[in-house]
RNA sequence: GGGAGUUUAGCUCAGCUGGUUCAGAGCAUCUGCCUUACAAGCAGAGGGUCGGCGGUUCGAACCCGUCAACUCCCACCA
């Protein structure tokens, strides 16, 4: 057959990934052998995969496909999110763009545009997936909303109630009074702005119990919040104010009596080193409000206007009642004085208006019980985190600092909160509304009370905090075979920034309702950047499509790229380049084939000149092999790939079938041409969880099989002969130094020299002298035990190598050559001396360091006698 | 403001327990090659005061202190 002249990906991909699915190679059901469990992070359905998913997902085939190839039975279940805020914010602006305004809608009908957006989106993700090759078992495809997930969610949510550790409580959000709707914190951007400092006279009370004439000056910005302040509060260790203990003050216009309060949160150097405390407008006053009891008094409508409560101005918009109010203040001799400075400032994301903190009854999940025992699977190292130790730091600072979890949101796509109440505020909470009822009845003696479902709906992490459970039903139907099976599952691949929000809680929810760790490793990916460091994002325009990437350089390439420039845990520079290299090394591979199936049809019974080649290639590969093996244990992917790209590249093309070549006319031997063979399908073997498809393409064009790379089994390593090793080494040591001289000395690669070696040992040279004299073109070889007149000398090694040439000789070139030599190895000869010489290196270090030494004084003293007999000669 | 991380060749990064000729790799660059698998290639070469300063040690890219720059997470100062 013949091969085309480069590698073409795109219908060799598309043919093996439906072999694979047709074969159900990646379908896995429970058998003796061991698990393999991987769970997709699940993407959010938002929209299209990026690179941090592709590295993400390629880093996962990698590991799932060798543990295939190892004899586990690999399950790797894909999935997607519904990701709630995300969600719902991309279906409102679809149909905003529609002309359909949310608020129009019902929630019925929300819910089946977002669902109709899920089908759509999490299609053209799934269809990615598998344009990546990702061997995922895709029977077992789940979505956090599906049935059973959805009725999971519920399951945990009543019963996490019922053990007393979720609670309804107030909080601070961020409200949106245009929208009229709470904001999640990243809807909330951040601008600087030109802010103006208000000084303002609060007057003491004097002893009859009336606004006195001694005041403290608060500085302000929000003067329009000022009815709603509960307290004034300075530092204890302002010595300004330490007259004041027990004092209460007056609040300006409305005359309302607040204490003075005393608290180490103030700043004495910032504004007058008093703060006017306003519980429901600020959320740092809120947190000092709870810290000492005081009241929270909300002067604010949800439209921004000023509430019953602020006692002035009601019904006016909060800027111009601030307008009206400052000016107020001047006439009443309340301002003191006015201060611009630059603060920062919330915008709503989505309608634009300055975002106001509000105080709003949420629902909350104590953190301190479960925290304990998800911190210390990590301590004791049963969760192992890669790269090592990296975040632990961080993961154990997060956890013992843990707040509790508000897992309410004020949206509708997503899992609804279990809660039910009757018209008078009462509550219970049932997995189902029929429930509720019943459970209302049993508990407050009602029977067929009007109950009505809390309208918000649950924070998405608190159903993907169950996934590596949920996927295989262990919470909806616990105890099921599979679930039995694949649970706790092996490794998790996912990116660093949501450790806190995912990875620690899938640990807690393990730990609460498995008593067991979900996973056995972790493995951080960095963030995937654009080539200046920049994060990439739509609107920069620096994310690049992945299927037209694939379309350009092959999935195999874009696997290659992203992983080759990948270090474990740290970010990763995306750039095109790279993908380039991986192209590159298809068609590098594709030729080596092309190379070896020209060998098929010329094989016969012929001498093996080259015999050596064969032997040194197989211990070459056993060394590589483990090193791999040892890299992809510790999860150093980038480090293996690089040492089998060099591997394949260098040692297998450019050494190994050069030294196999036969030469020109000449037959190959056929034990030369089967182990090349087996190299080569070894060498697949090894890089196909890397790069799947043209891995499976070349195994099959070696040779006519029956079986797929895909699920053979990776060979056992057997043990390297260092001896052979070390031969090969010096071959090529030979081989290069040998045809330098012949660049620096311009000989042509047509012209053939006569070589002579000066060996310390002439037996190194046995059976290497055929492949020495075809890769340096050398007529002959002899060996010599002196210097040859009018030849060029070499030192390589230990030995001195001379060239006899029909060519002039450069002899100033080679004298300059020998010269630099020389000076180096003075040099080196004299750092090394630094240490000999130097009683208390010899007393301390250990003796090993010091023989270490000699022997590299002496290796360079002699390496100079022999450079200097060759300069006498030149 | 709190916490964490990074800094090694032009670029992206290795360098594991302080000691092999340890200062490395890939990409890029330069030189020479259309050599019968591959110019998306072959054969070679050059290139770094290991962010600065100080310390520990016989010995530091590696350990400690300090300063600087960049990045991420959390908090969002009246």
């Amino acid at each position: 057959m013949e091969l085309s002249k480069n590698y073409t990906p795109a219908e060799i991909e598309s043919k093996w990934y439906a072999h694979w699915l047709e074969k159900r190679y990646f379908n896995s059901v429970p058998d003796e052998r061991k698990p393999f469990t991987v769970v997709i992070p699940p993407p959010n359905v938002t929209g299209l995969l990026h690179m941090g998913h592709t590295l993400n997902e390629t880093v996962q085939d990698i590991l799932v496909r060798r543990s295939r190839q190892l004899g586990f039975n690999a399950c790797w279940v894909p999935g997607s999110d519904h990701a709630s805020i995300a969600t719902e914010a991309r279906v409102v602006n679809m149909l905003k763009e529609k002309g359909i305004d949310k608020s129009s809608l019902s929630r019925e009908e929300f819910l089946k545009y977002a669902f109709e957006w899920k089908e759509k989106y999490g299609g053209i993700i799934y269809s990615q997936i598998k344009k990546l090759g990702c061997s995922v078992d895709w029977d077992r495809t789940t979505f956090t909303m599906d049935d059973h997930y959805y009725a999971a969610v519920m399951k945990v949510f009543v019963d996490l109630h019922q053990k007393g550790l979720i609670y309804r409580g107030a909080r601070m959000i961020n409200w949106d009074p245009a929208a009229k709707t709470a904001l999640s914190d990243e809807e909330v951007e951040y601008k600087e702005v030109q802010g103006t400092l208000y000084y303002l006279k609060y007057y003491l009370e004097n002893p009859s119990g009336t606004p006195g004439r001694e005041f403290v000056t608060i500085a302000t910005q929000r003067p329009e919040t000022i009815m709603g302040d509960t307290a004034i509060c300075v530092n204890p260790a302002d010595e300004r104010y330490a007259n004041l203990k027990g004092a209460y003050a007056y609040v300006p216009l409305i005359n309302r009596r607040i204490p003075i309060i005393f608290d180490e949160y103030v700043d004495p150097a910032f504004g007058t080193g008093a703060l006017k405390v306003t519980p429901a407008h600020d959320i740092n006053d809120y947190n000092l409000g709870l810290k000492h009891r005081l009241a929270v008094i909300d002067t604010l409508n949800e439209d921004g206007t000023m509430s019953d409560a602020a006692e002035i101005y009601i019904g006016e918009d909060r800027f111009v009642a601030r307008k009206k109010i400052i000016s107020e203040l001047f006439e009443k001799g309340h301002l003191l004085k006015e201060e611009t400075y630059t603060t920062r400032i919330g915008y709503s994301q989505r309608s634009g208006v300055v975002v106001e903190p509000r105080i709003s009854t949420q629902w909350f999940l104590k953190m301190q019980d479960m925290s304990a025992p998800a911190l210390e699977v990590v301590v004791n190292g049963r969760i192992k985190i890669h790269p090592a130790d990296k975040f632990f730091a961080t993961y154990k600072y997060w956890m013992e600092n843990l707040k509790d979890w508000c897992i309410s949101r004020q949206l509708w796509w997503g899992q609804r909160i279990p809660a039910w109440y009757h018209a008078d505020g009462r509550l219970v909470v049932a997995a189902t509304e029929a429930e509720a009822v019943t459970l209302f009845e049993a508990t407050f003696g009602e029977a067929n009370a009007m109950l009505v479902q809390d309208p918000d709906v649950l924070d998405t992490w608190f159903s993907s905090w169950l996934w590596p459970m949920e996927v295989f039903k262990g919470i909806s139907n616990p105890g099921n075979s599979d679930a039995t099976y694949y649970y706790p599952g092996s490794v998790l691949v996912t990116g660093q920034d949501i450790i806190f929000f995912w990875v620690a809680r899938m640990i807690m929810a393990g730990m609460e309702y498995k008593k067991e760790i979900p996973f056995q490793d972790v493995y951080f990916t960095g963030m995937v950047r654009d080539n200046q460091g920049r994060k990439m994002s739509k609107s920069l325009g620096n994310s690049p499509d992945l299927l037209e990437l694939i379309d350009k350089y092959g999935a195999d390439a874009v696997r290659f790229g992203i992983m080759i420039s990948s270090p474990a845990g740290n970010d990763l520079l995306f750039d095109e380049a790279s993908l380039e290299q991986g192209r590159n090394f298809n068609n590098k591979l594709w030729n080596a084939l092309k190379l070896v199936t020209m060998w098929r049809e010329h094989n016969g019974d012929t001498e093996a000149e080259e015999a050596f080649a064969t032997v040194w290639f197989e211990q070459r590969l056993n060394e590589a092999s483990k090193e791999i093996d040892s890299l992809i244990r510790q999860f150093r992917l980038s480090e293996a790939l690089k040492v089998l790209y060099s591997l394949i590249w260098d040692d297998f093309c450019s050494w190994y079938l050069e030294w196999a070549k036969p030469a020109f006319g000449t037959q190959m031997c056929r034990q030369t041409y089967e182990k090349t063979v087996l190299f080569f399908t070894g060498l697949m073997q090894l890089l196909h969880p890397f790069m799947p498809f043209i891995t499976e393409e070349i195994y099959h064009l070696l040779e006519d099989r029956s079986d797929d790379i895909c699920v053979r089994m990776i060979p056992v390593i057997n043990e390297v002969d260092e001896g052979v090793l070390s031969k090969g080494r010096l071959l090529k040591t030979v081989i290069t130094d040998i045809r330098d001289i012949r660049n620096k000395n311009q000989i042509k690669p047509k012209d053939p020299v006569v070589l002579y070696i000066q060996a310390s040992d002439p037996a190194n040279y046995q059976s290497i002298g055929d492949i020495l004299s075809k890769q340096v073109n050398a007529s002959s070889i002899s060996f010599v035990d002196r210097s040859v007149d009018g030849s060029i000398s070499i030192v390589s090694g230990k030995d001195t190598i001379y060239l006899e040439t029909s060519q002039p000789i450069d002899t100033a070139a080679q004298k300059e050559v020998m010269l630099k030599e020389l000076e180096y190895l003075r040099g080196f000869i004299v750092s090394v001396d630094k240490k000999l010489l130097n009683e208390k290196f010899l007393r301390n270090a250990k003796e090993e360091v010091v023989d270490l030494e000699r022997r590299k004084k002496a290796d360079a003293e002699a390496k100079m006698a022999l450079i200097e007999e060759g300069l006498r000669k030149v």
